[in-house]
DNA sequence: ATAGAGCACGAAATCGTATTCTGAGGAAGT
DNA sequence: ACTTCCTCAGAATACGATTTCGTGCTCTAT
């Protein structure tokens, strides 16, 4: 069956030294004579040995994983193009540092605890990055007092000691308003995702925030929250074309939301951008299969993950991670639907 | 700093029992009598105390890590739909049995096998799943001689003696070009992922039988390979459209690259699905937001994912899988395009 | 020649939990 | 009353690597 499996002291007996110096070789210490380092290795070679992860993990106290965990039912990860860029970007910087992903999915309140307890307090990984937070999360007060390495993306307390990694979401959407208000828009429409989520209010307030440096009146009927799902991205859009009169532009939190309101307003004989504007978040590949193509705020999804990574695991090698706050700039992709 | 860790002999000390005792209750050992089992659940849950992953790794010799081997480059990957949901279902199921899941990306042929020392020699990982394997993939031998529980999605050879989820790829693909005929498409053209791929022989040879059943002579120049980046997608789509006459339509390996070439058939001014029609592969949501709206064989992702799961875990805690080569039902979902 | 320093290595302790081994105590059977 | 058996829990060990400690040995300086 399973492959017998080998040790360093099987190592050391066939090199004829002990299991000390086998560590000592495959760990580069310095304190191993040529001699004996070839003659190890060879034997290393020869078998094709490698250390077994799990006893080092117990040794070292660390597991070289990390975790992310995302806060969203499986359903509305399907389709979302933002995760699997984010991952796969993280996986990429982790691996330069021979660190590896364990991804996790926590959709109920208490499943989040589950895995929090799961994955931390079992020092399962070696920290954390969590993404999409709630602006009150009583797992990050949590995180500190234990002391425990974690990296937010997409959400800043000034008063938090957290380490994070952001967008400028405030800056960013006050951008893209600002580029529907030149554009001649007036009746700008705002889409977000769940009302709890930071993104979600700091994309808001960068909204407000330009819409009053116009001088343009904020009107609440025109700011809707979805659940990330087709259904309540289509809904928002529904009630927003039911208004009248009806908004001229939305400016959506993703691009996947944009598509879906885009969707619902072409069924309904809006036409687009003539009719309404549409600008979304991420400029992911969507943005140029959908008719009009999508106008899209860049997020610099690899540079966001490399730095999350990089701060993670200079927390957990306890180094001085660059910053704590890092902001990725931003940049807004002009199609055709803005 | 961080937290004093809690060690099962500290609990055992409070509690006035020893530390067997104590692992005992905690792993449901009957043979402990209710007034010590009370005393020692008590002091547990008044310090909050959890059994450390990675000392229970090391005696166990199990890790609860499940690992997924991608084998794309970051950027193939980063606006996949197919690999979150894929990611998304694992996690769901793998939780169920209390795994978590482990993702690694392996561009190169080098890096392939590194990923491969490292998750499994180094039992990192319990068990692998294996997607998008070439046909000819001799890591798959050596898993099978090493006797490593793993998984594959998407690949099947009569000869090998692996445990498999599929799709019926073949079955699939001949259903969907079958459709195509049937509605008088008559020059019908394929666009596949890398040559290598099993999936995208498996659904050449479905578009092939397809072909044969009907009396339609196979044209090879109809037939493209990609490496799943838009760029390669778009090219396929330009050379399929300089032939004279060009395709009537396109079966293409999944929704992607579908919506890759529809995007360059308007460019060029080509009607669908008046002039071609095109058929993918996923029913992802991005079907939906393409115009025209995408046909689409539909895959359930969540079915496929589940059963390669629960086939892994059973292999890794040494129970009988269900099957060893499960098939996952597809059917076509009519939409505009086709 | 000898003390002191430094090097290279082996022996042994350690990481935190699961499990086997062992023995004390009690119940049951003759 | 004595053996036998059973139950329960503590002591000891194992998992496989890293690291501390200690010890010969070599090298240098006096």
């Amino acid at each position: 069956m399973r492959a017998a499996k080998l040790k360093q002291v099987e190592i050391a007996r066939l090199a004829g030294v002990s299991q000390a110096t086998v560590s000592r070789v495959l760990k580069g210490n310095p304190q191993v004579k040529e001699e004996l380092r070839q003659r190890v290795l060879a034997v290393v070679q020869e078998l094709g040995y490698v250390p077994d992860a799990r006893a080092q993990s117990l040794r070292s106290q660390r597991t070289r994983l990390i975790g992310l965990v995302v806060h969203r039912a499986p359903a509305a990860l399907a389709g979302d193009p933002f995760f699997s860029a984010l991952i796969a970007a993280i996986i990429e910087h982790a691996a330069k540092h021979d660190y590896h992903l364990c991804v996790d999915t926590a959709r109920t309140a208490r499943s989040q605890r589950a895995i929090y307890e799961e994955l931390l307090r079992t020092r399962r990984v070696d920290g954390l990055i969590l993404v999409e937070s709630e602006t009150r999360d009583r797992r990050i007060e949590r995180l500190t007092s234990e002391g425990f390495p974690f990296v937010l993306i997409g959400r800043y307390e000034p008063e938090d000691a957290t380490y994070s990694v952001d967008n400028d979401n405030i800056g960013a959407a006050h951008m893209a308003t600002d580029y529907l208000i030149r554009t001649g828009r007036r009746r700008i429409a705002y889409i977000g995702g769940p009302a709890g989520l930071t993104v979600t209010r700091d994309r808001l307030q960068g909204y407000r925030n330009a819409l009053e440096a116009h001088g343009i009146p904020y009107d609440p009927h025109r700011v809707m929250f979805t659940d990330f799902s087709e259904r309540s991205a289509a809904n928002a859009m529904a009630e927003l074309l039911s208004l009248s009169p009806h908004p001229d532009a939305v400016l959506a939190l993703d691009d996947v939301i944009a598509a879906c309101a885009m969707l619902e307003a072409k069924r309904r004989g809006v036409r687009i951008p003539d009719d309404i504007a549409f600008v979304g978040f991420n400029d992911s590949p969507l943005c140029r299969y959908v008719e009009p193509e999508l106008t899209s705020v860049v997020v610099d999804i690899p540079l966001l993950a490399g730095k999350a990574t990089e701060t993670l695991i200079a927390l957990v090698e306890g180094r001085a991670p660059e910053a704590k706050r890092q902001i990725v700039p931003t940049r807004l992709v002009k199609r055709e639907s803005a």
